[in-house]
DNA sequence: TGCATATTCAACCATATGGTTGAGCTTGCA
DNA sequence: TGCAAGCTCAACCATATGGTTGAATATGCA
């Protein structure tokens, strides 16, 4: 499904991790969904349940999850006649990535201590 | 910046940078914003210089900015008839602090964002 | 002074988004 | 069998978003 990581060499064929990007941010953006994924952290829940702390429908609340899935953020599975909402934590990586990229040219905080360790754990990173 | 009460369904979280988190990620959704992003992630420019690789008008580019800078992910500083476009990378902090909530992620290495980073404005050059 | 450059403003338009309500479908169970 | 529970669908509405165009406002310079 998620697809913004893929680093495979098959680029020609053009894997849109722009628009990956778009729907996870446009995703992220709304206050509801992203309590929404806040309750997820705690445990898995059904729709209903993850809506009743809301003040909104819960077709509302249906949409919203629906979004959440579409972003790959959160997995639905249906077991009886109840649609359990687990969290997929992974989705969030690539954001996390491209996000993380421009923290690289944060000033550096190192004092000389930690710029030793940097130094010294290299290759460790590497 | 925002500063106030939390009020998610799932409980007291202390400080509520809701509305920040809004802002910020709204303005990450685009994928023109985040091309200018990464274009200012090489240089400060002005916005006829931002604007030129774009196949739209001034005036949208002018509005992406300013939702850019509304958001804090830019600063514009105008000198003379000039208004330049600085990155001002701190503002992702909050976002990035949200999403680091949810998981581990692997640490990030340079060249793969930047990979990342070259297939994204290349699919918004196109 | 007068004109070109740099940018924003204002009005407008099409589409997207986030919500509502009521009906409909599937499943569990007395 | 029949009803309640769990959830989605469809239609609708108000507002937000992302774009356009033409006019307006600064500023630099010959």
């Amino acid at each position: 499904m998620c697809v913004a990581l893929d680093r495979t060499p098959s680029g020609s064929y053009g894997i849109d991790m722009s628009t990956d990007l778009d729907i996870v941010f446009s995703a992220l953006a709304d206050p509801t969904r992203r309590a929404i994924l806040s309750m997820l952290l705690e445990d898995d829940m059904a729709v209903t349940d993850v809506a009743e702390p809301f003040e909104m429908s819960l077709a509302a609340i249906s949409k919203h999850l629906s979004i959440l899935t579409r972003a790959g953020l959160i997995q639905q599975e249906k077991r009886g006649r109840v649609k359990w909402c687990k969290l997929q934590p992974d989705a969030l990586r690539s954001a996390s990535v491209w996000m993380q990229g421009f923290g690289q040219f944060e000033p550096v905080h190192l004092d000389a201590f930690e710029r030793f360790l940097a130094a010294e754990f290299h290759d460790d990173q590497a």
